[in-house]
DNA sequence: TGCGATT
């Protein structure tokens, strides 16, 4: 590698930072940490997860540390070893310690760092916040303390307005208390908002609060309620995504019916190609837009979203793998679960990148039986209104 | 007859 870490220490040490030595030393140092695994996450932070709390134990009636960082928004493939590298150019370091899933061992993105002298913290803060690093843009701040009552303070809220901003969710949430992240979700073809966000708040029962003052209700100009709660265990998600990926994996098709069906579709698109002709397709683009404000199918631009009703409450994601995959590319499914019961709420989606491939699994699988269910499968519509 | 979204 061209510019190690360590070399960039020392280039910290002597002040050299100022102007234009600064910013080769960044890219250098971008193009050595990207390097490893891709990250193939969007511009800004990726994560803002930090559940556990700081690795540092205060004492009883202690005021906050004046020596323990956390650092958010590192990149993903950022180790450890990189970390206390940078931070070291500041000053001694106490210990250093990169947040990783339990379960996967993947970076959380955030890690803390204590220093031996409070002078080098704020050095820290003062020198490295806001520096950036590949796509992502490092937080310095200090660490709070160690402590039951600022665990789970993490909010999940959804049905926001698609035009209120982060700042606008926040003054929303800051009549509750101390708000210490917030994030609201954007779709990432169009940016535009998904409607769902999250709030960290400094302590739990300010999250508390703000669930029995918001939860259901409609924020000032907005037409719909919004939905707050706890948000999820994130490294729940990082396992049921492996086992996601698991399930991806060719062998999990199986003989049968669907599958000669699936077959028997592929043969057809072998012999579009090699004779041009279209033999096998049910409906054409132009039939469907012609349907437009009526039935118009969700096409995201990263595929299309196929809308499956009437799933058993024990439903599964590999269920639909398994009967949407032998028909082409999914990219996606979900079985939609209630929060409280984590039971099939009786529907799901799944998302295939080719339309033909779409529209046949639908003409296929539209009226299968599962179990003792009859299926209805159609392409998802639009509707937004709660019953 | 039911259409989500969990950093």
């Amino acid at each position: 590698m061209a510019v190690r870490l360590c070399d960039v220490a020392s280039l910290l040490r002597s002040g050299s930072w100022a102007a234009e030595p600064w910013t080769g030393v960044i890219a250098a140092m971008e193009t050595q940490l990207s390097n490893g695994p891709s990250c193939t996450s969007s511009n800004g932070p990726n994560s803002v997860s930090n559940t556990c709390t700081s690795p540092v134990e205060m004492p009883n009636g202690s005021e906050d540390s004046k020596t323990n960082l956390i650092v958010n928004y590192l990149p993903q493939n950022m180790t450890q070893e990189e970390l206390k590298s940078l931070f070291g150019s500041i000053g001694e370091i106490e210990s250093c310690k990169l947040v990783r899933d339990k379960i996967t061992g993947q970076s959380l993105g955030y890690g803390f760092v204590n220093y031996m002298e409070p002078k080098d913290a704020e050095k820290a803060i003062n020198t490295l916040n806001g520096l950036r690093l590949q796509t992502k843009t490092i937080k310095v701040s200090y660490a709070r303390p160690s402590s039951a009552s600022i665990r789970d303070a993490n909010l999940y809220v959804s049905g926001l307005p698609k035009t209120m901003t982060q700042k606008e969710l926040e003054q929303l949430f800051s009549q509750f208390g101390r708000i210490i992240t917030s994030r609201i979700l954007v779709d990432q073809v169009t940016g535009v908002s998904r409607g769902v966000g999250f709030i960290r708040f400094d302590r739990r029962v300010e999250a508390e609060e703000a669930i029995k003052g918001l939860n259901g209700q409609k924020p000032p100009g907005a037409t719909e309620p919004i939905t707050v709660k706890f948000a999820n265990n994130p490294s729940q998600k990082s396992s049921q995504a492996l086992l996601s990926h698991l399930y991806q994996s060719p062998n999990r098709r199986y003989p049968g019916p669907l599958a000669q069906q699936a077959q028997r579709f592929r043969l057809d698109n072998l012999l579009n190609m090699a004779y041009g002709v279209k033999r096998f397709s049910p409906m054409t683009i132009d039939g469907v837009t012609s349907l437009a404000g009526i039935n118009l199918p969700a096409h995201a631009g990263t595929g299309w979203c196929i809308f499956v009703y009437n799933l058993a409450p024990d439903a599964d994601e590999n269920v639909l793998w398994q009967m949407f995959g032998p028909f082409g590319a999914v990219t996606n499914v979900k079985v939609i679960r209630d929060f409280n019961t984590n039971k099939c709420k009786g529907f799901g989606f799944v998302t295939m990148t080719n339309y033909d491939e779409a529209a046949v699994a639908i003409a296929s699988l539209n009226g299968y039986r599962l179990g003792d269910r009859v299926l209805q499968v159609s392409f998802k519509t639009n509707k937004t209104h709660k019953a």
